[in-house]
Formats: C-alpha cells, structure tokens, sequence
DNA sequence: TCACCAAGTCACCTGTAAGTGACATTTTTT
DNA sequence: AAAAAATGTCACTTACAGGTGACTTGGTGA
C-alpha cells in the first residue's frame, strides 16, 4: 500500500478516461470509476469532488477537441476547396480515432450541462473561423452567404453523426460506416460535394 | 377504483410517451412510467413483461419512423433535385416535430439493442430507396454512384444531427437551429446543395 | 522521538430502482 | 349462488448508487 496521491490520481484519470471510453458519460459513476481504479471513493471525494468536479478535472487534462487548423499544416491555405475537404475530413477522421471525443460529442447530444455548453462553445468558434474565410474570400451575395453556414452545419454535422452512428450500426444509406473502406466512399462523396458547392458558388449568378 | 385493463394499458403508454418526450429513453424506468401512470408497477409486469417488452409494445402503437414517401405526394416524382429535396427536408421537418421519434433516434446513437436495431433496419431500406432511383435514372458512372450513396448518407445524416443538437444548443456554426427562421436557412442551403450536387452529376464526365 | 497531517481503509446511512409473492376485490363464468 | 379468473393493492427483498464519518497507517518536520 504505498502513498501516492499523484499516482492515484492518475489512476482516477485513467479509470475515468477507459470508462467513457467503453460506456460513455451517461453510464459514468463515482463507484464505477472507484472500481476501476481500484481506489477508495473517498478519495475521489477528497481530490476531485463530486461528479462534474471530476469531470471538469478530466477534461482539463486532456486535448479532446482540437482546433481544425491543426489538419490543414501541409496543404495550400489559399484553396479554398482543398482546405474545405481537409478540415472536415480530418475532423472526422479525428473522431473516428479518439473514443473520448467521441463520447463527449454523444455526451452534448444528450445533455446539456457546464461542462457540455463550455466544450461546445469552443468549437463552434472554431467552426464559424472556416465559413468566414470563405465568405470573405468569395465576395457572395447575401443568399449564397447563408448557404454557406447552412451548408458546412450540414455537412460537418453529417460527418459527426455518421461517425457517431458507426457505433451502434454498420450500414447507412447504403455506406458501411463501421469499415474504412466505407469512410473512404465517404470521403470520396465529400469531396464531390464540396467541388459541386464551389462551383456553384463561384458561378456567375 | 374503476377496474379497466384497457384504460390501464392506455395510461401506461400515455405516462410512457411523456416521459420518452421529456428525458428520453436512458432515464426510462418502470417505476418512473407507473408513477407517472398513476398506476402499480405490478401492472406493467402483468400487462407487458419488463421494459424492453414495454418498449416494444408502446412502439408497435404508434408509427414514429414514417415512410418518406409520405412526403412527396404533392411534387413532381420525376424531377430528383425537387423529390430529393421533398425528402429530405420533409424528414427534418417531421422530426422537428415529433419528439418521440427524435428521442429514438436519440436512443439509437446511445444504445444498440433489438429494439433499435430493427427500427433502424426499416429506416435503413427506406433510405436506400432515394438513392437506388437517383442512380437508375441518371445512368451513373460507377464513380458518381458512390458519391450519390455517401453524399446522401452525409446530407440526412446532418439533417439528423441538427435536430438532435438543436435540444442542447442554440448556435451552430453561425446558424441558430433552435429557431424556424434558422431551418429555413438550413433548407436554403440545402436545396442550394442538392442543385449543386444535381449539377455536377449530371455535367458530362 | 514525538506529534501532526495527509493518504488510505472501513463501515455505515440514505435513497431508489427492479422485481416478486401474497392478498383483496371485482367481474365473469358455470 | 358459488367458483374461477382477472384486476388492482401492499409489502417486501435484493441490489446498487451517492455520499459521509470515523478510523488507521505512513511520512515528515520540530
């Protein structure tokens, strides 16, 4: 029995971090997480506080939502359509790699709490940052303006779900999510429509 | 105390809709849908069985995942971009509206059982069949036929995103999804999508 | 060396959900 | 009218989560 509060902190975390990563926030308890651990629950009460309080601590620790810039390092920024594809493919690519910023993106679908509202606050900042550039880039007119918000919600929202989906289902719409053979087709598909909505964009209307 | 099994069993699925409607379906339980009932739980396990039996009935009673033909009765089936659109818009619409069906959906990102499953098996068939007609008629090559799968996997797939998101968010990459004048915007955007999409499938090679 | 505090352990309380057995009362059948 | 079956009520067990108080043990400084 050795002494260690740091150490058994990080038991905390890790135990935290598996956990959502095999169930997901809705199914997280501090007996679960005690369990896995394999550290008294008073300790958590001690060190972290409560649930969110843990949470919070958690969440501060890692990186589990990056900023979208961080894809797009060796690719052309000045085009436009490029960047587009590889922002939102990364993103999903992201997410289909990290199991935590998974489940904190089905956590916001189910619950709306500080935790959830401050996580997405950030990205939505971030996402707003793209359909700027392009809106200041293209000089459009005020419909195709709103078509741009309207569009990139869809399609990153699109991409969210289908990687979320991929869970608890295999085919969608005739694409298996659950292969990367099938997010190939995926992207394939996303880059055909983004070049179909610049082109459209860019004609002279 | 009138004895009325029927009437029973209709309070049971009543207190079961409103609750779905208000916490969704992880926060189901039997004691919290015979509280609400106002009825003994010894009912619902006399009447029903456990909870997924519950489920199952209260499902089979209502007609939560509709046919999206159901949409398209008054538009010309010829033209894809304005069926596609019809469909597409008219499900979000619909989901909008009926929160149980939302709450399914809900459900079915959280938690792979039979029950969702064959909900989603319905779906799956219905969803396919947009893209099988799109594909026959335009005579695709076998390229475009793949972007018509996963652009439309992607599309419907933010279409449900939104909704589902628009519960615990308000803004959503510069478009309030909380709002009707928001989903309009969305649905500018996504007939300026289809179009675009519409445009460059059919733009020889 | 002793005293003190932090780290860890243990036992307990409360609340609530799932599920069941036994009973009472009303309705239906014979 | 008596028996049988169905409807509804009550009380109980089991299990487990959240949360807290009191204790023990080890390390550290005076």
């Amino acid at each position: 029995m050795e002494r260690n509060k740091e150490e058994t902190k990080k038991k905390i975390f890790d135990a935290t971090g598996k956990l959502i990563a095999k169930n997901g926030f809705h199914a997280l308890g501090i007996n679960a997480v005690a369990r896995e651990a394999g550290v008294d629950k008073v300790l958590i009460y001690r060190y972290f506080g409560k649930l969110p309080d843990l949470l919070k601590a958690f969440m501060d620790e890692g990186n589990f939502w990056p900023d979208p810039e961080d894809f797009i390092t060796d690719c052309d920024k000045t085009n436009l359509r490029e960047t587009s594809f590889t922002i939102f493919s990364g993103y999903a690519s992201f997410l289909r790699k990290n199991s935590i910023s998974r489940e904190i993106f089905r956590w916001e679908i189910i619950e709306r709490n500080e935790l959830t509202e401050m996580i997405a606050a950030v990205r939505e900042s971030h996402g707003v940052r793209l359909t700027e550039s392009i809106k200041k880039t293209l000089e459009l007119s005020s419909e195709k303006a709103i078509a741009v918000d309207s569009v990139s919600a869809i399609i990153i929202s699109g991409l969210y779900y289908l990687v979320l989906r991929s869970k608890t289902v295999d085919m969608f719409s005739g694409v298996d999510i659950s292969s990367d053979s099938g997010w190939n087709e995926i992207n394939t598909g996303l880059k055909f429509m983004i070049d179909a909505f610049f082109d459209k964009l860019e004609a002279k209307s």
